[in-house]
DNA sequence: TGAATAGTGTAGTTAAGGCTACAATTTGAA
DNA sequence: TTCAAATTGTAGCCTTAACTACACTATTCA
């Protein structure tokens, strides 16, 4: 049983607005596990060029990311993940290529669909997951 | 020839801003054209149970919206679509239906697909939203 | 070893989009 | 017709995420 109840024409909306207000800590992990992995360390400098965004947005961002439980910060130091940072990382990482080998299943060049799932992923549920899963593999 | 150049690892974040930046506009003029078809004008009090939020919340954003010309309001009447406004809504109206229908034919519940394509439609390309229409007419 | 340069921190501003509380207007029913 | 309810407006607050400008720290290399 899936609890369903009725739809409310505003429930798409708000599970947007909460889909947006969980994305940007779902991209820093993910970049900051990514570039830690490339690099063995992941610096607020490098936040900034793979995000397009000034460093004290970064700066901002990596210090609420701090109060949440998800990384670890010390002046001037490289920005560590917690364990917490990084299941949240692997959870992102997997669910974005999934959205991102699926663009591509369907034909949509790697450049556009690089675009298109970087947007997409915060907003696939688990179920369309499922879906677009089992169509990458046939 | 699709102007390629190289791709900025910034990119795909740089455009995920840029379409949130223009989601809001989307869905309320999108909105909008449905309630004025529906029940032949549309109020902010509408907007409200749409969207489910405060009154003041809506009044903010129309006013936006009529600055950016999409609408045109007087105060205590109700809110009308510039021609300009019922372009838009008519091209995120066939977009999000396209979006829709194809979660539909990749096997998504209604209600999940309902939800997921709300916030997928606005990360959507031209290119990714024609591989779409093909996939739903097999 | 010092400077220059690179990296980071901090202060202050802006805009969008959420809210509550209260004031004003419009409308519908008695 | 009048007045109570519904609707809309306005004032003021919050958070996120962007920015510039300037200060401070760390690193590199001449
Ligand atoms: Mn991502
Ligand atoms: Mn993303
Ligand atoms: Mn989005
Ligand atoms: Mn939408």
């Amino acid at each position: 049983m899936t609890t369903s109840k009725k739809l409310d024409r505003s429930d798409p909306h708000r599970r947007t607005r909460r889909d947006h207000s969980t994305e940007t800590a779902e991209d820093y992990v993910e970049a900051m596990a990514e570039i830690i992995e490339r690099s063995g360390t992941c610096r607020v400098v490098d936040l900034t060029k793979h995000f397009g965004v000034s460093h004290v947005t970064v700066t901002r961002i990596v210090a609420r990311l701090q109060d949440e439980g998800l990384v670890v910060t010390e002046k001037y130091r490289p920005i560590e993940l917690t364990t917490q940072g990084r299941r949240l990382a692997q959870r992102s990482r997997q669910r974005h290529e999934i959205v991102y080998e699926f663009l591509l299943a369907l034909g949509v060049d790697p450049k556009v669909a690089a675009i298109d799932a970087e947007g997409i992923e915060h907003h696939v549920s688990p179920q369309t997951l499922s879906k677009f899963k089992a169509f990458v593999q046939r």
